[in-house]
Order: C-alpha cells, then sequence, then structure tokens
RNA sequence: CGGGAAGUGGCUCAACUUGGUAGAGCACUCGGUUUGGGACCGAGUGGUUGCAGGUUCAAAUCCUGUCUUCCCGACCA
C-alpha cells in the first residue's frame, strides 16, 4: 500500500513537483506564505552545493563575510535604477519595540548597497583592491506567487561582490563566475546549462551588463540558476567609493556581483526527478550509497555493517537502514529520496555469494560476487551514473531545443510544446515585448559565440543583430 | 494583484446540501508473527474542524472578514 503518492510527471508537472518536495521531505509550508522551512532531506542537499560552490569560490581567492540584514531607506535609495527594480517587493520594519522608526529599515533583497557603504569607507589605495567578498546569507523579497525552492519569499543563497581598480579585472571576474556557475551545473548537478548575457530589458537593475546561466527543465520551461553582473563605476558614483590609483588620482572603483540560491535545489528536481521521486546526482547527493540488509539474519546485517563501514572510509557517503520497516518499503523511500546507489543483501545472496546494486537512475539491478573490488566498483559506478544523468539531460534538452526564423515558426513550435527556441533579433525591445505575447516568451539570454541563423530579426524582420534564446521562465 | 478551487488528528478524506456537539483508512505507540518491491493480527494514543467575529437554545455545518495552499493570468531585479 502506497502512503506517498506522487502524481505522475505526464499528467501534471507541476503537481508532481510539490508532491516530490513532499514525498522526500525536502521542505515544509510554514504559517507564513513565500517562507518554507527546508527540512533536514533538503538542507543537506544544499550543505553539499554549498560546500562544492564555496571551496570553488575559495580557491579561487574569494573569502566569506557576513553583513547586515537590515538597510536603511537612505542608503537603499542612492541608487536609482536599483530602488526601481526592487522597490515593488521590498519588505519594511517600521516599527523597533513599540517605538515608530525615524527612519524605516528595509529587510535585504540583495546586499549591494551595504557592501557599497563598506566598500565606502574601506577602499582607500589600489593596493587595498581587489576585495573579493561573498556571504552566505538569507534574503526576503515580496514575491505574490510563491513556489517552494523556485519563487519563495524567503531563500538561501550566496551573493559574492567584489571591488577591483580596473574595469578589465572587473570583467573578467563577473565573466569568470558564471563560468563557475557553468561548471557547477554541468560537473556537479549533470545539468546542461548555457550562459550568456541578458538584454537591456533583462539585465540587473543597476548593472551595466547581465550574464546568466539558464536551465531547462523537463518539461521544457527555463530556469534562471545563477546571474553575475559587471556594475562598471556605477555603483561606485552612486556610493562614492573612490581609490588613490598608482598615479596618485582618485578614480571610483569597478564592482562585480553574483548569486545563486536554493532554487537550484528546484532545478534539481526537475531535470532529474521521476515517477518515483527524487533522483541526485552521484556528486551532490548527500547520501550516495544505501544498503538494504533483508532479514535479521546475523551474518547479512554483519556483512552490511562491514560495507558501509569500508565504503565510508573511503570517501563514499554510505549509510545502512536498520529500521523495522519491511524491504519493499525501504527501497520505496530509498527511491523517492533520490539515493544513487542501492545495495541489498540478504540470505539469498549470501548463499550464492552475491550482493546486489540497483541504480537509482535506471533502476537496474546489477549482481556482483561479494569479494570484488567494493570501493572502486562503486566510485567507477557512481561516476557512471553522474555521466549518465548529464547524458540524458542534454538529450532531453537537445531535442526541446528549437530554431524558429519567424513568429509563426515561434507559436508553431509553441504550441506544441516550451522549450529554448533560438531565433534572430534586432535588438529592438519592441519586438520582445512582442515575443511576450506568445504564451510569455522572454529572452533568456544571446548567445555570444554562435552564429545567427538568419540576417534578419525573426520578429520584425528588420536586420537580425543577435542570436537569441528565448523560453518561458518559472 | 485579478479569476477559480480548497482548508476537518501527522497524511488522504467522510460528516456540511437538510445546524443537535466529529468518523474511516494510512501513519504513530505496545505485544506478537514476519522480512527479495510500500507485511499481517490484536490492543491503544491522537482532533473539537486554519484563524477571528456574527446568527442561533445549539455551528465543522449558515453569514462576514482574514490567513494559507493549489490552478490560470498579471508581475518577477
Amino acid at each position: 500500500m502506497k502512503n506517498e503518492k506522487i502524481t505522475s510527471r505526464s499528467d501534471d508537472f507541476a503537481k508532481w513537483y510539490t508532491d516530490v518536495v513532499n514525498a522526500a521531505k525536502l521542505a515544509s509550508y510554514t504559517s507564513v506564505k513565500g517562507c518554507i522551512a527546508i527540512l533536514p532531506n533538503g538542507y543537506a542537499i544544499w550543505e553539499r552545493m554549498q560546500s562544492e560552490l564555496d571551496k570553488k569560490f575559495k580557491e579561487l581567492g574569494h573569502v566569506n563575510v557576513q553583513m547586515p540584514l537590515l538597510i536603511p531607506e537612505s542608503l537603499l535609495n542612492k541608487e536609482k535604477e536599483l530602488v526601481l527594480g526592487f522597490a515593488p517587493e521590498v519588505a519594511w520594519v517600521t516599527m523597533g519595540g513599540s517605538k515608530e522608526l525615524d527612519e524605516r529599515l528595509c529587510i535585504r533583497p540583495t546586499s549591494e548597497t551595504v557592501f557599497c557603504d563598506f566598500y565606502k569607507n574601506h577602499v582607500k589605495s589600489y593596493k587595498d583592491l581587489p576585495m573579493l567578498y561573498n556571504q552566505w546569507c538569507n534574503v526576503l523579497r515580496w514575491e505574490k506567487e510563491t513556489r517552494p525552492f523556485l519563487r519563495s519569499r524567503e531563500f538561501l543563497w550566496q551573493e559574492g561582490h567584489t571591488i577591483h581598480s580596473t574595469e578589465e579585472e572587473a570583467k573578467r571576474e563577473t565573466k569568470q563566475m558564471i563560468e563557475v556557475y557553468k561548471w557547477f551545473h554541468h560537473e556537479i548537478l549533470a545539468i546542461p546549462s548555457i550562459i550568456g548575457l541578458k538584454t537591456e530589458k533583462e539585465k540587473f537593475a543597476g548593472a551595466e551588463y547581465t550574464y546568466t546561466n539558464e536551465a531547462l527543465m523537463f518539461n521544457g520551461v527555463s530556469l534562471q540558476c545563477g546571474t553575475s553582473h559587471y556594475f562598471g563605476q556605477k555603483f561606485s558614483k552612486s556610493y562614492d567609493i573612490k581609490f588613490t590609483n598608482q598615479n596618485n588620482k582618485e578614480e571610483y572603483a569597478y564592482q562585480t556581483s553574483w548569486g545563486t540560491a536554493t532554487r537550484m535545489i528546484g532545478a534539481v528536481i526537475m531535470v532529474h526527478g521521476d515517477d518515483k521521486g527524487l533522483v541526485l546526482p552521484p556528486r551532490v547527493a548527500p547520501k550516495q550509497v544505501i544498503i538494504i540488509p533483508i532479514g535479521n539474519d546475523e551474518e547479512v546485517i554483519n556483512l552490511s555493517k562491514q560495507i558501509n563501514q569500508k565504503l565510508n572510509e573511503n570517501n563514499i557517503t554510505s549509510s545502512i537502514d536498520l529500521s523495522e520497516k519491511s524491504p519493499g518499503f525501504k527501497f520505496a523511500e530509498a527511491e523517492v529520496n533520490g539515493i544513487p546507489i542501492r545495495i541489498e543483501i540478504g540470505k539469498r545472496d549470501l548463499e550464492n555469494n552475491n550482493i546486489t546494486f540497483v541504480r537509482r537512475d535506471t533502476g537496474e539491478k546489477i549482481i556482483k560476487n561479494k569479494d570484488l573490488d567494493l570501493v572502486n566498483f562503486t566510485k567507477d559506478l557512481l561516476e557512471t551514473i553522474q555521466k549518465d544523468m548529464y547524458n540524458r539531460a542534454l538529450e532531453r534538452r537537445n531535442a526541446l531545443t528549437f530554431e524558429a526564423h519567424n513568429l509563426a515558426e515561434v507559436k508553431e513550435i509553441m504550441d506544441k510544446t516550451p522549450g529554448f527556441i533560438k531565433a534572430c533579433w534586432c535588438g529592438n525591445e519592441e519586438c520582445e515585448v512582442k515575443m511576450k505575447e506568445i504564451k510569455g516568451l522572454k529572452s533568456r539570454c544571446i548567445l555570444e559565440n554562435e552564429k545567427l541563423i538568419d540576417d534578419k530579426c525573426a520578429i520584425c524582420g528588420k536586420k537580425a543583430k543577435e542570436l537569441i534564446v528565448w523560453g518561458i521562465q518559472y
């Protein structure tokens, strides 16, 4: 008897998604709209993501700091474009105890302003630069429609804020960090994302330009998974951040910021999950192996414990399910939780000198002699699963990536399925607005290194300037 | 923010139309038998019906407001 029903992914994708979040115990709703409780299973995934990203950030010279949660209104107001961009979704603190505050404080939706305020007082000389700061924190944005992980009001993220003495160095940082996000998605999350510039209309408020990392979910809907912004001297001029350069002249500093959030957990679910629940890529799985002994036979339990210990001693995260549940229950639970490899050991195996490996991604059962080279076999299998998951996701993305040469073709594609649609664009915002009329299509990003597929804009027919990937988004 | 649906033990739902003081399955606890795809038998624990107010002798049930969730749309740095 099933106690956790998961709606089929093909019947109702949205329902399937929330069913998986619940069944895998990743998050739970709370009494505040858009503020979810991230449960141990969900948080463990976030910790794996943090640990991989944090390591990479530090390798590249970044250090972690923690800035305040509250931002005085006057400070926020210094950068006009940023204020205009964020104003509709900012929450305010107006009272301190029972006393009304002289100046209201905003709960950070992002921390450019606070970092600028800090840099203003701490950047004196070119010798102080660059400062490569990052913080792991929560932010609050008063979203109207919320969904667990994908769009919540409060969410966890990291925001890097760097400040440099030259334009060139800051631009290099911007590009480098979007490449980090791409690397992370491809190598760790097994998600074949694409990166490119946002159009003027879609870029971050206050940025000179924005790079984005865009992933395609199983149902063909896009999800922005990480952005990296080049600010040039825009913020440093608004916040008066000057340094003395090598020629003893005052100069405004050059800045960047980049961030990615718990939304990536949603991406992992929607790219890899199936009707049985979550499927985790081994490199981000908090538990890579679960051992399920069948029956209470002493020999079975002992062998299970030995295997568990050996795997853990060799940097494979393994655990053993010794609960009183029936084997079938344990199998189903391991599946809903997305654990990449399940090892089954029962009397039947022992009699034949076997242990059974089961892949979560394919369901394939692999029966091996129990004297196999356990550690190397498991490591290889985990790598195979990681690679296969990436390739399947890539195949799916390719199958949902289309080219269109005019609006009629765009409509025809969208009538069948959403996806990434490559089409040329003249650079005019009016054409973006027009495209949006087709089921809400927006430009995801500009493809920089691909040849134009047309010399005309697919929307207005004027001279094409860019090749754009269009899509609908979460 | 507009349109629609729904909130009843941890979960899924019944009782609501026709007001009379809440019931089932699963989960949980205990005992026993089991264990290769979500085990079985027996005995228990647990809710005053999202929240607030109103009508009434009496409200899960009728009315008003509000909050939360889901779907569609708008918005989404």
